[in-house]
DNA sequence: AAAAGTGAACTATATGAAATAGTGCACTTA
DNA sequence: TAAGTGCACTATTTCATATAGTTCACTTTT
């Protein structure tokens, strides 16, 4: 469901686009569906329009999403690659962060075992904490 | 070494607030060492003595340092242990963005070898504190 | 005692990002 | 034709960030 967190640091538009890839991930926004309208999400989020619009120009720039003048804007076919393929590459953030972990001294069992948990669970959504 | 990005998107006083934690961590603040003063650091960096007093009274703040008015600021006593707990606690991160990297289709054998290469790469610099 | 250095508290100002508000236009669909 | 659509504008407001400069009380050094 996509939701808008008013007093989050990260900015309403930015939360927009993350919401609508994330959605287009799982499944909720189908490759060649249409996205709701401008004005429409603007009512159903209580956000400005123009807001809206700077999210969708960003997804259409990024080939995540296809506007037809007039029509509406729709998720593009081969969205679903491109996220997949941008997911892959955040796997520097993972080598990141494991280090700075390691770094403030936690063991690697505990990482590597929160790691391999998080990763063949997350079809649960609550997951255990191994300490 | 204390960098500091002009052109990142994060604020300057974060960015010394995340190096001076990080140089705590590693050692090259040492506890009960005194800082950098706030005119020295400021002509260090080329940053407004307001935004290093930013930082620091966030530090202050958070417990991490100490000042001493007329004689400088210091490196708490128990401020490496405060960290590495906070860090321990950043166990959730780790388990949000494995989840993130599945839903996308990254396979699980894949995060847990790239998470296991990057925890044991690492040499402890300490005793294991394993929180 | 004097000088220099220290943190700290002010005020003022400038800048940019973000968001809202409102209007208008070209286009498509029903 | 009417309604809905994306899109391009302008204007304004708000807020966080950063800089600039000053002053004060305190500590340390000389």
């Amino acid at each position: 469901m996509l939701l808008v967190d008013k007093f989050s640091s990260k900015p309403v538009y930015e939360q927009l686009i993350e919401g609508i890839e994330r959605d287009i991930l799982i499944g909720t926004f189908a490759e060649g569906s249409q996205l709701p309208s401008l004005r429409e999400l603007s009512a159903m989020l209580s956000v400005n329009p123009n807001t809206i619009q700077k999210s969708y120009a960003e997804l259409m720039r990024r080939g995540i999403i296809q506007s037809a003048h007039g029509s509406g804007c729709y998720v593009a076919v081969g969205a679903k690659d491109m996220l997949r393929r941008k997911a892959a590459g955040r796997l520097g953030e993972l080598t990141t962060l494991v280090r700075e972990l390691r770094l403030a001294g936690v063991s690697a069992e505990n990482i590597v075992a929160v790691a391999t948990e998080a990763a063949n669970g997350y079809n649960e959504h609550e997951g255990g904490n191994t300490q």
